[in-house]
DNA sequence: TGCTCCATGTAACACGTTACATGATTGC
DNA sequence: GCAATCATGTAACGTGTTACATGGAGCA
């Protein structure tokens, strides 16, 4: 599990409440690891539990329940623990290839539109991805190691969407390549 | 969920017991979508149940438990009702970029060698790929459509793990040219 | 007053993993 | 006889999703 390591390596960064952890789960972070606000509440109470990480009510005088928490040198180590363990390679795994199968296996069922539909997510990601790449990584901003290792991740997402995009293009070309038997 | 449904175009390919189905997850299905033994019989039941497959012994006159599974008429409809519902776009969702990320916050802390350990990772299922690749699609076996699909999912397994592969080297150069703070 | 957003939580369920169990068959 | 493999299953747990609940703050 690596829940709790995302989240302890966000909290490093900024220590956050759950709600604005949830917040950036749903967009920088969440673009590479994505985690509902229910989620995110369990695993802090049991980071807390473990001694992980503390908590105090936010500076704001009790007006809200809000709780700032923030990474004990106990979660410290646990993190620098974790992230060199030995882990699996990820398997690929997508619905998509599924339907293709079932496709190849019953005969054309019609799911272009659906990969035309994924194509069109995947570029609008992309276009995310891109935008973020000019406006936070230009070259003269990458002079720290830790500015060129974020940027190497923002690029990691950006292949990731390349490839999808490139993949949507070549199984319209051989689903509509096969409707027509000469090909 | 789509374990049933790709349980459903797995025995539709053709019927199965479900030790079976869990060896072929095992390798060729297995490389694009993986399953335990536990949760394939897990599932079979419910499908059973929902009336989707039917089971019978399998012809070895009672000496085995083994039991074969095939689908009926209301599993290929449920299967094709499926395969052309709207599905989200896969979320990239990998430990190595946590790692990465925890690695830019606390500062370098010796990543380098378990990406080379995915990159051999990669590397390897790539020539088992290829190998299939060589000895399945060669051009004159490509003349079905089943087959040309059967090739381009091949072939999406190849583009990933190509994409690792060419990721973890780029990687491997961040956290290097990082190490060398002149780079 | 009523709406939206902030902020946290409970409950139930679906899916996936790991450990353990059972008994038959096959091969040495 | 012993080990490996075939073949199916139970149980417990961890993770992820969905629905629902609660109450305050800010704004029109």
């Amino acid at each position: 599990m690596s829940l709790a390591h995302a989240l302890l390596t966000s909290l490093l960064e900024k220590s956050s409440s759950g709600y604005d952890l949830a917040r950036r789960f749903d967009k920088s972070i969440g673009f590479f690891w994505h985690a509902t606000h229910q989620q995110i509440y369990r695993e802090l109470a049991r980071m807390e539990a473990a001694g992980w990480i503390a908590s105090k009510a936010a500076p704001d005088g009790g007006k809200t329940r809000k709780r700032l928490y923030s990474v004990l040198a106990a979660g410290k180590k646990e993190l620098r623990r974790w992230a060199l363990e030995p882990s699996p390679a990820p398997d690929l795994r997508d619905e998509l290839i599924v339907r293709l199968r079932a496709d190849a296996v019953m005969g054309p069922i019609g799911l272009e539109a659906e990969i035309e539909r994924h194509l069109s997510m995947h570029e609008a990601k992309l276009l995310a991805y891109r935008a973020i790449e000019q406006r936070d990584f230009s070259p003269d901003k990458l002079t720290t190691r830790e500015a060129r290792i974020q940027h190497l991740i923002l690029r990691t997402g950006l292949g990731y969407e390349e490839g999808w995009v490139a993949w949507s293009h070549e199984a319209l070309a051989v689903l509509r390549e096969s409707d027509n038997p000469a090909g």
